[in-house]
DNA sequence: AATGAATGAGGTTTCATTCAT
DNA sequence: TATGAATGAAACCTCATTCAT
């Protein structure tokens, strides 16, 4: 294909220029140019700058949902579900820190900006996580005390400050398998010893 | 100091301002009229808008750090020192809202341009939660195979996600006390049901 | 080049803002409006302010080498050549007052701050004079003693002092003539009186 | 003395600021630090910032005008006044660098924003060069038909010149004896070799 | 007379966006 | 569709000057 799909060729670059400068750090020819496209160009495809980091952001965010609700579907045990999802997010975000940046810009930021803006997609994500929990309730595996719609936050929480880390660099000290399964294992258990308790309980 | 606490005056107005837009948004004339001070003044304090932002963060979590280890040095059981910590984040977030900003904007932005900039309190307060672990590992209280290093990062991360919801307006339906709670309970019993295993074991 | 030749434009702009007000009172937005063109223009055509008076100083010196090489080019003997480069100089200066004024701006002060630029055409220029007298030297008309490193700087410096005093608007007593006629009997005969020796020869 | 000649250290302060970092680029408050005062003090001895400059141009240049002066009135020969007053003009800009470079900042940038102060002690200076000029016509040892407004500025520019390329580094391969030695016989003996005349005459 | 904290106007430069081609 | 030269608003920061102490 000779030059179609400029809008893909657009949103591939911004992607990797905004998770190595930052979103407001990103200049629109700094875009452009990683496109091989005119400046101007980028305005027949994208509104303004919010237009294209909001399009990379669902578009991103989008890949993973189809992937992710594919890996999930060959499995029907929610904690395994529960282990998948952990393992496979962390995974990719170790694969492609850009996405990995990405997220972290589109979520604190751009939200003060555009407050009127649904992340659609990412909400679909998350959900993901608390229907997993849902469905585990249902099957008696998981605690029916459990609030989903806090168990997600927590867990994607948790998930997301591990790949911030590894994106600073730092402490690299373990393997994504090995995180993965600590924090599936936290998650899944708890982190009391055996036979212990909840304090007063 | 000539009239009163100018530097105090301006980390406070910096605060109020960088939470509302976003630091690359605040204007230093912004963050000059909300502290009553002319634009020249800043710099007399300040060497530059990076050097605001890093000490709002540095200044507020040093705060949370002198509260949090005032109030968990009252206690001495590490599951009911989780729970203080837990408890009392999301209470200070939730009562904070510029703070709970003011991370968020300071740990996603920032490091992208001072990566050399290391947030020595906020390594402070995250290791609050690892030693909390350590401790309970020593009592034998926790599981040995937890790695602090991890969960401290899985701790703080759910808090985070969860604080910046609230921020969001969204989803406000659970209380503090509910949400500490949950997050107590998810991260020491973990979600399994009782009885439950996890798989493969 | 889309409507004209906004480079020379901003060029001849530049030449009559900074004559007029000094490089450092000079304001970007006076050698824009000057040009008809937005501020931000120029920096499409240069790097910064510096790099404007650099151009500058290098074209009109540039200009001023070429001119002054094809009209050499014209005559053999030294004694003429020399009072060509006189007369010419002082005529263009004349004529050209910004030419004149930014001679003097670019020579004491720039270096001050960018002494690592050499002004190649400044170089030259002078050394236009150099070669004139050792052409002299060498077929017998100027003394062999004169060293025509200092005496270059000697003329030339004799030449730009008189054009400053023209460009303050005092002394205008004598014509671009009498004066050149003057300054080239200075530098040719000396000014001992017919018959007079220097003391202790 | 204690504190007194206020004046006198923020002068001296000034002239070393200058030099170094021209007057432009130099700012108050480094010349009150040099000088050991606070940045209003200076506020106390001048009006402005110009106000130091004219002041330690007049200083200094009258300075000179002294020396010249006393120099001068031990000698009565034009031609040894004339290389007398080469010889210490080219002494004091080697020793005093700064003064060189104050002479130079003064001369040609001021004058550009303040057009309706005239340089008094700088006319007396240069005034002291047609003097002798004159002195020398009147006693037949100079030609007759020289101009001494003219000469004055020949001579000065030259010396002026030659005192900038010492100060910018390069070219020091000239001790002052053996460039004063030149510049006098330059200008009193000229550059014709002997026996030769002007062409056309 | 001396201080130095405070002021605030002002300039260079950047960059998202437009629009004539 | 595509280009990229041109625009011009906007912001950080500097620094001469003031003035309360």
């Amino acid at each position: 294909m000779k030059s179609v799909d400029k809008h893909g060729k657009i949103i591939r670059a911004a992607t990797k220029v905004f998770a190595k400068k930052g979103f407001f750090n990103a200049r629109i020819s700094d875009i452009a140019k990683e496109a091989k496209v005119a400046d101007g160009t980028i305005y027949l495809y994208f509104n303004n700058k919010f237009d294209i980091l909001i399009s990379v952001f669902e578009q991103e965010i989008g890949r993973l949902v189809d992937q992710m609700t594919t890996l999930l579907a060959k499995e029907d045990d929610p904690r395994r579900m529960l282990e998948i999802f952990i393992t496979k997010h962390l995974t990719e975000m170790k694969k492609n820190r850009n996405l990995a940046e990405v997220i972290q810009i589109e979520l604190r930021q751009t939200n003060k900006l555009i407050r009127d803006y649904r992340n659609n997609k990412f909400s679909e994500y998350v959900n993901i996580v608390s229907s997993i929990i849902k469905k585990g309730q249902e099957e008696n595996v998981f605690r029916k005390d459990i609030l989903p719609g806090i168990a997600k936050r927590a867990i994607f929480g948790a998930l997301d400050e591990i790949a911030r880390i590894w994106n600073l660099n730092l402490e690299t000290e373990y393997t994504v398998e090995e995180t993965a399964k600590q924090v599936t294992d936290i998650f899944q258990l708890g982190i009391l010893a055996p036979g212990e308790k909840k304090p007063e309980g």
